[in-house]
DNA sequence: CGTCTGACGATGC
DNA sequence: GGCATCGCCAGAC
């Protein structure tokens, strides 16, 4: 495997191994890649994301994201994940507990 | 090397 | 249960 140039690297490498239909939380990531008090980077790091990376999966714990424009909007990702099969509360979060990433990317 | 910051998280009120 | 503050870590200047 190639070095870590970075956290950037490991969580990149890590958003884009969460399955279609679940999503991941900052601080879930974070602890992944070693950083459990590093949800901010991975927040950053996705700010940074290039594209062809599923950053529409990744939202903070409450299942929700940014209020502002950032990725496009937040009504966007909504309908990306919807597409996936992601389904949403009447809070208009995502269903945690449903669609929370299990870490496992299948193997 | 000091300071600021940023798609967060937990805690306090 | 929503808003304010502190804490965290690593990159940019």
């Amino acid at each position: 495997m190639e070095k870590d140039t970075g956290m950037f690297e490991r969580i990149y490498r890590l958003v884009s191994k969460v399955p279609e239909g679940s999503v991941a939380t900052y601080g879930q990531i974070a602890l992944m890649v070693g950083h459990p008090r590093a949800a901010r980077m991975v927040g950053f790091a996705m700010g940074r994301a290039p594209e062809g990376l599923p950053c529409h999966r990744i939202v903070n714990r409450l299942g929700a994201m940014a209020p502002g424009d950032v990725f496009g909007g937040s009504g966007f990702q909504r309908r990306l994940l919807e597409d996936e099969g992601v389904t949403f509360r009447e809070d208009g979060r995502i269903d945690m507990e449903r669609h929370r990433w299990d870490g496992t990317d299948g193997d």
